[in-house]
DNA sequence: ATTATTGCAAAGACTTTGCAACTCC
DNA sequence: GGAGTTGCAAAGTCTTTGCAATAAT
């Protein structure tokens, strides 16, 4: 994603354009690596070695509550984030910490149509997320 | 389920059986209300004042590593846990803290028959977990 | 100039660990 | 009796918070 896109969005979202806030952003977006607050702070580090652990939490939360990112939560307590593009669904491999992205047009269709139809009672349906564990083959576990 | 229940399947994972141990697979298992480690703590207290946090992790991690019980993410960073049983998913509200089973044939059936059928190039897939989020209607928002 | 954001350090929350004492088989 | 489990306290990890200094509009 290019810079001038990274801050059409921070504007968009009425957010006051700093370099650490585009840092973030771009990391998050253009990594798509599912990365936790410790590896965006290492990406960062190169071009601001003095940023700090708190300053990339507060940005996350900040992303986090505007719809920008979203939290993907994994099985030990280490929060990673997405960015939010399309709507897809994430492939958990049981034996590295790499979580990668999945898209699938007929999947979809299969939900949205169950839900639209489904009426869970007493229950206000808003959206789903869809994790998908099993391994990858390779041995290149890259995270 | 009954005392002599939860020490079959204590015994059935060679688990010695110690009232601890008994409590807490109780707890999980009778509450259904997917507690945190921390409420477990609460309930045991009733009966055994003297049971710490670090032994109920202890037992927590022990069950999940067999199978028995399995953790639940939320996107705070507090682990819920729930018995295994019957595949069932679970649905999350987004103004309270509550998280609800949710079991529906159609639904399996229509997940299992895709994950039949597709294939994910170079993965083994193992098995999914669907996680739909919404809010109840109901004030009485129940733990 | 004003208001929001950053950096830093300290505090907080949840979870794990080490070890001696104790239980279960 | 021996191996495994508990209780306790201390430590660990991830995340949040408060506040003065700084930067953005």
């Amino acid at each position: 994603m290019a810079n001038k896109e990274l801050i059409r969005i921070l504007a968009e979202n009425n957010l006051k354009i700093t370099p650490q806030r585009t840092a973030v952003l771009e990391v998050v977006t253009n990594l798509r690596n599912h990365p936790t607050a410790d590896d965006i702070a290492e990406y960062i580090r190169f071009s601001y070695p003095h940023i700090t652990l708190g300053t990339i939490y507060k940005i996350l939360n900040t992303f986090t509550k505007l719809g920008i990112i979203e939290k993907i939560n994994t099985d030990n307590d280490i929060t990673r984030y997405d960015p939010v593009l399309e709507k897809h669904h994430h492939i958990y491999c049981a034996e590295s910490e790499r979580i990668e992205d999945f898209y699938d047009e007929e999947l979809k269709k299969i939900l949205d149509n169950y839900f639209i139809k489904k009426k869970i009672p007493g229950f206000i349906y808003k959206d789903y997320k869809l994790q998908i564990m099993g391994k990858f083959k390779e041995s290149d576990n890259k995270k």
